[in-house]
DNA sequence: ACGTGCTCCTGTGTGC
DNA sequence: TGCACACAGGAGCACG
């Protein structure tokens, strides 16, 4: 679930409460989510130090170690970061940095999709994964184009990290609605009109998210988001929505404002 | 170059 | 009440 909007979040999260604190101990319970990096490793990395500085690209968010280093984390699906002093340990704590003065900031991951990894740099991370520009900082030029040399479905394209990074299941749909676009329209065949408006409405919803801490249920009642679930109607001509797989997800669409 | 389906996981909700 | 099972969806992969 964690998309651009919850890792924005998660990154102002961390810039309030955990910057400039001793890193006194890193407790590992789940190896998994290192992805083959050791505990030991990763603890002699932190251990002494302090965050400093965060930074995001899409859906990862980086937290800058003293010395230049940084700690690489993703979300998968459940993830999300607890903070709290004498902070009791949770079934789902995999990961959690012990500071100073008993506080700590747990990395809480029940399906075990979330990683976390240590990179020399923001860029050479970005660069190593493939990923695309973020949703919030590509240029409208970049994004149509992006979007217009893809024969690949609408959809898909917007969630394809290595394209935009930053969009999941859920924005997309959001984006699509708010566009007036169907899921399954080609990129190729979007007008440069609407991969302007298509653009356009991915700032806005991405901002409008950011702007309610990415709680979908926050949205405005004219959003999709909080009237995306089985049974759901419209919130703009109240139609029934359609519910459907595209790129492998399920896709909430209106059938009457989003056509072919 | 595209879509599809599988896998990794486990909490939650539904139906019998 | 308890069990079985579908479902959720980020990402990487094999396959056609």
């Amino acid at each position: 679930m964690p998309e651009l909007p919850d890792v924005e979040t998660f990154r102002r999260f961390v810039d309030e409460t955990s910057l400039h604190r001793k890193l006194v101990d890193v407790r590992v319970f789940n190896r998994r989510v290192l992805n083959g990096l050791s505990p030991q490793r990763l603890k002699r990395a932190l251990q002494g130090q302090s965050f400093r500085s965060t930074a995001r690209h899409g859906k990862h968010l980086f937290v800058e170690v003293d010395g230049s280093r940084w700690l690489a984390l993703h979300f998968g699906m459940t993830g999300y970061l607890d903070f709290g002093r004498q902070r009791r340990t949770g079934p789902h704590d995999r990961v959690v940095f012990v500071f100073a003065e008993e506080y700590s900031l747990a990395f809480v991951c029940a399906r075990l999709f979330g990683r976390i990894t240590l990179a020399d740099s923001v860029e050479g991370f970005v660069a190593d994964k493939r990923l695309g520009p973020d949703a919030m900082a590509v240029s409208g030029e970049e994004f149509a184009s992006r979007i217009r040399r893809s024969k690949a479905t609408i959809k898909s394209i917007l969630m394809d990290q290595s394209q935009l990074s930053g969009i999941g299941n859920l924005y997309s749909d959001e984006i699509l609605f708010q566009s007036r676009i169907h899921p399954t329209f080609p990129g190729h065949r979007l007008t440069t009109e609407r991969a302007a408006c298509l653009y356009r409405n991915t700032r806005k919803v991405l901002r409008m998210a950011i702007g309610r801490k990415a709680d979908p249920w926050a949205m405005p009642q004219s959003c999709l988001l909080p009237h995306r679930e089985r049974e759901g109607r419209c919130p703009s001509c109240r139609a029934a929505l359609t519910r459907q797989t595209v790129a492998g997800r399920t896709a909430y669409w209106c059938p009457r404002c989003q056509r072919k």
